[in-house]
DNA sequence: ACAATATATGCAAAAAACCGCAAAAGCGAA
DNA sequence: TTCGCTTTTGCGGTTTTTTGCATATATTGT
């Protein structure tokens, strides 16, 4: 394993686990501790990671040392596996932005080969900094709640695109409004990718479902899979199956 | 095995599995390390790969590593403010992306009222921060080297506006050569932005003076301002001043 | 406080990179 | 073809980087 391959590793398990012990990646590597403990010192040098006793910190996980924050992060990773498992090779996907679908850009295979479309500044980068899949962005006007381009000609060039797939981040789900947002502009966009899409899957922590927003995105019935941190079999989700949405 | 076949094979070896060992490659191609590590080095010259200790690894896979970002900040913080002084309110401005455009996006007075249209993800997100302007996102297939959006679409979307500026980031200039780039696909996207514009500003470094890259992006009286972070007397700008473009 | 574990430091061996040079190969023109 | 010219390549010697080990020091949990 090369110097710098193993300095990306440890950065990408950074940022899925938030943490690293020094043990476990030099098992992992196969070098020594010292390797390992040099490897940590330079990337803490470089502002990449905090160094602690035993291993390294996620610098995000450090800086934003919210509580509430980093449970969620926690939860989003369990949501993001969930969902990367589901891409496979060749597929078109669309997909919203929001921060379960950053984590979710970072949880894909690296060998994966696939097409995503976004109108989500965000999703794009992390998704461009996969190896090989490919990223298209959605151009138009920006906006800057959302970091979404929004806008007639964004929507036309969903409309244009026959996707596989679907991605959307909940911001609100309910059995009786379905899918709601409260940005007209947004809703438009995610209309249009659900149209645009043979399946819809809907990603977002367990505290987003039964409430409701504004403006109706999308009925239940249009859900194909809805995608939570929660066990498939959690009795909060039993609603949803009832409307013949697939839990993950 | 021929030099250009050597250059070829390393770049395949290197999409298939995002790295190469120099010594993998000089026992398969039967040349000296020597020979390898001039190879190799050429390609890094190139933008092809990077080079580290052992080998090389894809570019692609690499990019997250942008521990350089700080590089030449300070200079690159007079240059965001010269600029910044020229933007008026009511003005479309198209700007290309780099580090420097990043800096000139937090330097934008707060008061100001324009409209901004770009092909970078990150000056996208950076304008974004600002109050007041409104951001225009060009979409189209995401470069991974230069987390710009490229292609025909966005070719076509540049043409059709009339703006009053066009900011360039500069990666090589040359009274001789003009303006160079070494991607071809980010040439056409600069190429349509000096077409649509009423003035073109270039803005970077001085280091970036005087240098040539393998693509002619345009000609050095397609410039109309250039601003680097020297003092407008500062006699390395005079071949500049003789092909009449404004220095700040 | 103490044992277990992690870190720091100096050191030496191995691997890789660098440098200059000369031989070899390729190339265009007479 | 042959001659001059440039480019490319391999080689020897030197320098730098990387890595693991041994030893000394520091930190942690009980």
């Amino acid at each position: 394993m090369l110097k710098e391959e193993r300095l990306e590793y440890i950065l990408h398990e950074l940022n899925l686990h938030n943490k690293v012990l020094s043990a476990d990646l030099s098992n992992k590597m196969g070098v020594s501790d010292d390797t390992v403990r040099r490897d940590l010192q330079e990337l803490s040098l470089d502002n990449k990671l905090i160094k602690v006793h035993g291993g390294a910190l996620s610098k995000s996980f450090h800086t934003a040392f919210d509580r509430e924050m980093v449970y969620e992060i926690e939860n989003k990773n369990i949501i993001a596996k969930k969902a990367a498992a589901l891409i496979q090779s060749g597929m078109y996907i669309l997909t919203s932005g929001g921060t379960s679908m950053l984590e979710f850009a970072k949880a894909l295979d690296p060998n994966l080969n696939a097409s995503f479309f976004t109108c989500s500044l965000n999703a794009a980068i992390e998704f461009s900094h996969h190896p090989s899949i490919e990223v298209v962005m959605i151009g138009d006007k920006v906006s800057k709640d959302s970091m979404l381009t929004t806008g007639a000609n964004a929507v036309q060039a969903i409309e244009s695109i026959q996707a596989d797939l679907c991605i959307l981040g909940i911001n609100s789900l309910d059995t009786q409004f379905g899918l709601s947002e409260n940005d007209w502009e947004v809703v438009q966009i995610k209309k249009a990718m659900i149209k645009a899409s043979k399946k819809v899957i809907c990603i977002g922590i367990s505290e987003k479902l039964n409430s409701q927003q504004k403006i109706k995105v999308a009925d239940i019935k249009d859900i194909d899979i809805l995608i939570t941190e929660l066990d498939p079999n959690d009795p909060l989700l039993d609603p949803y199956k009832k409307n013949e949405i697939l839990i993950y």
